[in-house]
DNA sequence: AACATCAACAACCGCCCTTGT
DNA sequence: CACAAGGGCGGTTGTTGATGT
């Protein structure tokens, strides 16, 4: 037996709301309340499904919202939160007084998600992306390893290709650098063309990180970490840093006692408060950053792919440490 | 000027949890 | 305890205005 329906869809009207819709409902509300969503559209004389309503009451109508652009402090406390909790928008949203999980939901989706990575961070792992690479290239033996790369390289392709684009990187193919078997496509002449090509360069390099020992960490350090949550929330000085603190010097990744957001200090969850409201959030962040306290080994050394010296992708590191926006 | 592409955000969908009977 | 209904939540889609070609 499936559930019924919260309206009939025949009888309902969708898409964007009217402003007199807008003052049905809002008026409607100020003097009956929120009490049974299924019967406000029908009260008040709305053609709208009551999910509908509940939902434009919620994310816009509501008198305590605010519309006007996110502050750096609700810009910083959303990319803090994420990086422990993930897509808890709800959780996220009720730290942020007068923000909605759908705005906050937005707001991710269109502009930190594409910051993070403009920065180099992977913004599902917020860990960097030399980081996930380096752990592709000696999670395994050679045979496994490159399919489990090719894979992983699924996962952030659009935030690379992001990037890249954006850049408008003249790519040079350096035939002679090139790992033999490898794809090495010249001519670009459309944008599809192009954009194939990207991925190629990005294939390329991350060949190269493999199959160059001289790129890779001396051991495995990320060796026992568990989850894949090992986010550089726990140092709590303020993460994420904002686009000036970041300091992705010359020594590379976490060297340590260097600046890196990702350095040991910062990965104990035991010292970590996610700013000053946490409320419920305290067990949460706890229970997420527990087992990566465990395990919390030194990412930073791990890292040389992207330290300067290297040039990946045939891109300088610090032009992709940049932020673009 | 026309068209294509991108960015922002409102709204919808479907799943799941909670609550009342 | 079982079930129906309400509501919360995260993912996805659609629309619209801005910008680029």
């Amino acid at each position: 037996m499936g559930r019924i329906p919260c309206c009939e869809k025949d009888n309902v009207k969708r898409g964007q709301w009217t402003p007199e819709e807008d003052n049905k409902l809002a008026s409607y509300i100020a003097q009956h309340g929120t009490r049974n969503w299924r019967l406000i559209p029908k009260n008040a004389g709305l053609q709208r499904c009551g999910k509908s309503c509940r939902l434009r009451w919620t994310n816009y109508l509501r008198p305590d919202l605010k519309h006007g652009e996110f502050s750096e402090a609700e810009e910083q406390t959303i990319m803090r939160l994420h990086a422990v909790l993930g897509n808890r928008w709800s959780i996220i949203a009720a730290q942020l007084p007068g923000r909605t999980d759908n705005d906050v939901k937005n707001y991710w989706n269109t502009k930190l998600k594409k910051k993070l990575s403009g920065m180099g961070i992977d913004p599902v792992t917020h860990k960097p992306f030399s980081h996930l690479m380096a752990e592709i290239a000696t999670a395994l033996p050679p045979p496994h390893m490159a399919h489990l790369a090719e894979a992983a390289l699924g996962c952030f392709k659009d935030e690379m290709l992001h990037l890249l684009t954006k850049k408008r990187v003249d790519f040079q193919l350096q035939r002679s650098n090139a790992p033999q078997g490898t794809s090495t496509s010249t001519c670009l002449t459309t944008k599809s063309d192009e954009k194939e090509d990207t991925v190629e360069k990005i294939r390329l390099g991350l060949s190269r990180a493999i199959l160059d020992p001289d790129m890779l960490p001396p051991s495995k350090p990320w060796e026992a970490m568990g989850a894949p949550a090992t986010n550089f929330i726990g140092g709590c000085s303020g993460f994420p840093p904002s686009a000036s603190e970041f300091q992705y010097g010359h020594s590379g990744f976490g060297n340590e006692g260097d600046g890196s957001p990702w350095n040991t200090s910062m990965c104990t969850g035991s010292t970590c408060t996610a700013g000053d409201q946490q409320g419920r959030l305290d067990g949460i962040i706890e229970e997420e950053n527990g087992e990566e306290s465990k395990g919390g080994k030194d990412l930073g050394s791990g890292s040389s792919i992207f330290n300067s010296d290297c040039v990946l992708w045939d891109l300088p590191a610090d032009d992709l440490m940049n932020p673009i926006m």
